[in-house]
DNA sequence: GGTGAAAGACGCACATG
DNA sequence: CATGTGCGTCTTTCACC
């Protein structure tokens, strides 16, 4: 992986329906040496899917919230991973350090929803001990880019 | 927006590369009512934009660390945010509920990088009064995908 | 590694029912 | 909304450098 690649991956984090010959222009290739090197960053897996951005806000699940958990140090923490990224609410889960086990982020479409996902599911999944939950008020940024431009730092 | 629309937002959350034949095959619709249908999404702003997801294992940025923010009440909030979304190490930045005001996810190299973004970079911006780091052990999940279809629950 | 050309698939608009 | 057509663009492959 060069410095055109990480280019290239750098501009399809933010547009991934530009044309080839688009890109080609961005890094000043051709349109089928841009073919090659995006099939061979898709089978290395460095580029691992497609996707779209969703207005949340349209879809009903606006309130995002983060829940600590702590959990029962006997037993072993596998039951409740498992149950909680089956749950469509659990956008992330983390296993942290720090006094808590786990962060856990939920997008939902209201305080009733979190209320009852808290009480229902959360606090009945194995080895759950204890939850924090907080809701975040608004969001000023939310994104899975990272440059794998070389930064000059 | 009705089912079918609901519909063709999951299946492109989780592959935005099916062309709209693979599509009208999976909702029942011919191609040119895919296209209608996904087209106007996009101009109502439905549909964000497409991305791709990429192994920032690959890229260099596998350290994921949540820093919890207290700021000084006296004042605004303004210029820290401004700061905090400028960074690229920053993916999300929540204004939250709770003993602490903003929750920031980071993506870092490594815990040297972490350290120099908390003590040179977050510990310097205007109003953070205390600043809590806590590192992601290992993640379980994390997505951005938000179902549309509505759940039968 | 790269280019350029050719073939086929796809996106998109439009007209008809 | 389905089907048809037409056309431009894009993807993909391949011979060549």
């Amino acid at each position: 992986m060069d410095a055109i690649d990480r280019k290239l991956i750098d501009i399809l984090q933010e547009d991934a329906s530009l044309s080839y010959s688009v890109l080609g222009t961005k890094v000043g290739l051709s349109v089928s040496a841009v073919n090659d090197r995006v099939r061979k960053l898709r089978e290395q897996g460095i580029i691992q899917a497609y996707k779209i951005a969703v207005d949340t806000n349209a879809i009903g699940r606006s309130l995002t919230a983060m829940v600590w958990l702590r959990t029962d140090p006997a037993k072993g923490n596998k039951k409740l991973v498992k149950s909680l990224i089956k749950a469509d609410e659990v956008l992330e889960c983390h296993h942290m350090t720090g006094r808590f086990d786990f962060l856990v982020k939920l997008r939902l479409r209201d305080t009733a929803h979190l209320e009852s996902f808290v009480s229902d599911t959360i606090k009945e999944m194995p080895g759950v001990v204890e939850v924090l939950p907080e809701i975040a008020l608004s969001t000023a940024k939310e994104t899975m880019f990272v440059p794998a431009q070389l930064e000059t730092d």
